[in-house]
DNA sequence: TGTTTCCCTGAAAACGGTTACATTCAGCTC
DNA sequence: GAGCTGAATGTAACCGTTTTCAGGGAAACA
């Protein structure tokens, strides 16, 4: 058995009531018997039972982060900036991801009670509506994360994907392109989903009666790399590739390596997010760059926030093009004119 | 106020101990019992309190997770082993990092009673020995990870960071490289000791009369390429660099570049780790991977199992050579035999 | 010196579960 | 039908804190 308060209560010859309150540092304890009780309960190596604290206290110190997965630098980052935030409030961490199952996302939003004072969320599908809501218990203060819910009340920070795409496209027809294909994310994914949104309406605005030219992806290498190999294969091909990720843009260019196209002379290629990779490959990827780590900051500070009227309810995160080599070669030197 | 297990039994009309039988799956309640409580407890939303739970059993179905720092592809690879064998067996995950300061370590430490049911803890500084023992509670099952503390009778997995070290020097000489550099890790990290151990060792070995070539790094990428900037302009250079990690590896691949030294060609270059930016690179970067992820995953089984006589108080985890173009050319060719 | 006030301290009631123990009651046995 | 058995259920203690409330004693005041 573990050393309780009433043990260092006996031997600092005290009632726990006393002890509490001078190790909590209320300030109605004769100082002598402050110093009496600090004593005891390190000579005892005494540490009070977290869950018997908050069982009486109501606060657990804990934020509940629930996650799709914790697979790749995404949330390897956003765990970091929410880790960062989290030791400087003195808050610990209690991660769950429910591993791409969104139908554990509810048993893992409701396991959470009595375990965390707040809860990050993030839930990146689209299909789900009423489902978060009714697994989150009311009482409990929710930040969202890149999580599609409109009108939840619930505060929530996003990234602007959407701009971002349509921020990238118009950098590349600004480099002259003109035949732009897209590699896609996930269906049921909504960034994926925004940045296809993006290069649509990019695309119908900056050059109307340009041909849409999608290929699909699922946000992983191998992906990138069919949809590449696809593109090498086409009669005609495609003057720049937009890819909705990194990952699959370096499948691409995997793709395009072994069918020795050249990137950026023959093809313009970018990706997003700004992965540590993409500055590596040769070339240099030209990209979105996403703060993750910040984002996750930016949300944990939001949720401990809660409450205080400056919180905005909906937050944008702008994306920051990252222009390199992979998109810097000019296409009107090899422009044909046949773009419809 | 949230629903409570009274309520439950209040609406099911039966005590709350047949409310706490029934939902716990206890064989002694009548179905028919057991049906009206399930369907009160759905009816009213009800999730047990976490904390009050595992007052009373002394269970909290978490781990608590005690590491360094979060940053960067070993501890996202490692938590996400950790998390896949925590979802396996519905355990919770507390993680905690103490942001390399390992003073603030027994803190962290301490501050889990109550809250876990088993450590998982890492702790590559070098300096601590009777720190950990002193704030482990002796009632907690702890499996160390990658930490070095002998004797102390927990279970312990570790890298064999050593052997690795070794293998790789031998993979070098076997190319016939002669004149083998190396840039060391942090002075108080563990495993970049033991790295720069393997090298000596290594060499004393395979090189009877060779030199010792070493550039002090910090594991970071930019310390890699301030030692490949050393070695550029030193006047008689290496013929191969073994870095202690592959962020360093990279570093110095650029610095390289930057002073138009050619890799494999003039220089063999390798690093260890195995980030997924090794592959990419070019030339791609011969390494040793560990499998990180596998390391996290085997060190939550140890602790779930601890106590069953299988446990094996000392695994060592061996990393594998990864060959590719950077150590590829064979130095033979250019031997001029001034080696020492 | 007697009263009032204020500060410090202790007793005890929460907090929301689990579980040992007591109780009830149905089904047997004789 | 009395007595026994065993299963289902209820009562209440307990887990380790925090916090309310009440009490006690010293200082302040009359």
């Amino acid at each position: 058995m573990n050393v309780t308060i009433k043990d260092v209560a006996r031997v600092a010859k005290v009632s726990v009531a006393t002890v509490s309150r001078a190790l909590n540092g209320h300030d109605n304890v004769t100082e002598a018997v402050r110093a009496a009780v600090l004593k005891a309960a390190n000579d005892l190596r005494y540490t009070p039972h977290a869950a018997a604290r908050s069982l009486s206290s109501k606060r657990t110190n804990t934020i509940g982060v629930v996650l799709p997965d914790l697979y790749g630098e995404f949330f390897s980052e956003l765990v970091r900036g929410i880790d960062q935030v989290a030791r400087e409030h003195g808050k610990y961490l209690l991660v769950s991801s429910y591993h791409g199952h969104p139908e554990e996302q509810g048993a893992a939003l409701r396991a959470m009670r009595g375990r965390v004072d707040g809860l990050l969320v993030m839930s990146p599908y689209v299909h789900e509506s009423g489902f978060l809501t009714e697994n989150l218990s009311s009482s409990l203060p929710v930040v969202l994360i890149n999580t599609h819910l409109p009108d939840s009340g619930y505060l929530s920070l996003r990234i602007d994907n959407y701009g971002a795409a349509v921020q990238m496209v118009r950098h590349l027809v600004s480099h002259g392109h003109k035949r732009i294909a897209f590699i896609t994310g996930p269906d049921d994914n909504f960034d994926a989903r925004e940045r296809l949104r993006g290069y649509r309406d990019a695309l119908a605005e900056l050059l109307p009666g340009a041909k849409e030219w999608v290929f699909p992806g699922d946000f992983g290498e191998s992906s990138g790399h069919a949809a590449g190999g696809a593109i090498a294969k086409a009669k005609v091909r495609p003057d720049a590739v937009f890819a909705a990720n990194d990952m699959m843009a370096l499948g691409c260019l995997f793709a395009f390596n072994q069918a020795s196209i050249r990137v950026p002379e023959d093809i313009a290629l970018v990706g997003f997010d700004d992965i540590p990779l993409a500055r590596y490959v040769h070339p240099p990827l030209t990209t979105m760059r996403v703060n993750i780590s910040d984002l996750g900051a930016r949300a944990l500070r939001a949720l401990l926030d809660a409450g205080s009227e400056s919180a905005n309810h909906d937050s944008l995160i702008i994306p920051k093009l990252i222009e390199r080599a992979s998109s810097n070669g000019d296409a009107r030197s090899s422009e044909r004119g046949d773009s419809s």
